[in-house]
DNA sequence: ATCATGCTTAGCCATGTGGCTAAGTATTGA
DNA sequence: TCAATACTTAGCCACATGGCTAAGCATGAT
């Protein structure tokens, strides 16, 4: 089996909450500050703030975002480069996938077949 | 904000586990029963059976892969159709990154600027 | 019929998650 | 200087997660 990635285990743990994607779709529009992300937010779950910045600081430890405190204000932007471990896991699926011509029925019938000619499947 | 989509959220929550993905990557390749998925797994982490059907049918939940069961034997084959609002979703980000012209700094010089004209940012 | 095989169910555990409230710190503007 | 603003820290909670062991059920082989 494959060699474990715990990047991709982040990137997909931190897109697996609505809230966090909510924030990703925003900051693919362009940078925005701490409170016009709460605010924006706020219009349809009015979560509170310390909930949220745990949602940031989810997303900036996966490295998809970036934040920068300039006095009191906080600004984040987007890392697009970010989602391409997530993109190349993707496409490797695809493309095993392309690679495999078998159905499911074919297997199962061959299966059956094989044990009742009592061979075996072969791998 | 963007409506809340909860399939979203148990697809990127189902990627977001290393076995799960292991055994998404071994289907991909073809279908295969529990014995083998789980035996394949154990070379190099050796988790309990129970364990490893609870991974199973998360993704069988998620929509992932579709199990059988034909006398003692489940088979399972993955449904890489189940992969689209995923696909989607990342290149709906890709899409709306590529729009946004204007860069991080700019956003912060402007943000400075206008500020000290007294007229505020403009959204 | 009996035993082996391949799951399935049940219960437990430590840790993590996604929230909350309360209080605090730092910066900015009047 | 003081009040307002924008976060930040701390502690709490219910529930979920990712495992475990033990026991059980159904099927297949002998």
């Amino acid at each position: 089996m494959a060699k474990h990635d715990s990047q991709l285990d982040i990137l997909f743990t931190a897109l697996g909450d609505p809230t966090r994607r909510e924030i990703l779709t925003r900051l693919a529009r362009g940078p925005a500050t701490v409170s016009e992300l709460h605010n924006a937010h706020d219009g349809s779950k009015d979560m509170a703030l310390p909930s949220f910045m745990g949602h940031l600081k989810k997303l900036e430890e996966a490295g998809l975002i970036t934040s920068e405190k300039r006095g009191r204000v906080r600004s984040c932007r987007l890392n697009p480069g970010a989602f391409s471990p997530v993109q190349s896991w993707l496409e490797t699926q695809r493309t095993l996938w392309s690679e495999r011509l078998d159905r499911f029925d074919d297997y199962v019938t061959n299966l059956m077949k094989e044990r009742k000619n009592g061979t075996g499947p072969k791998d």
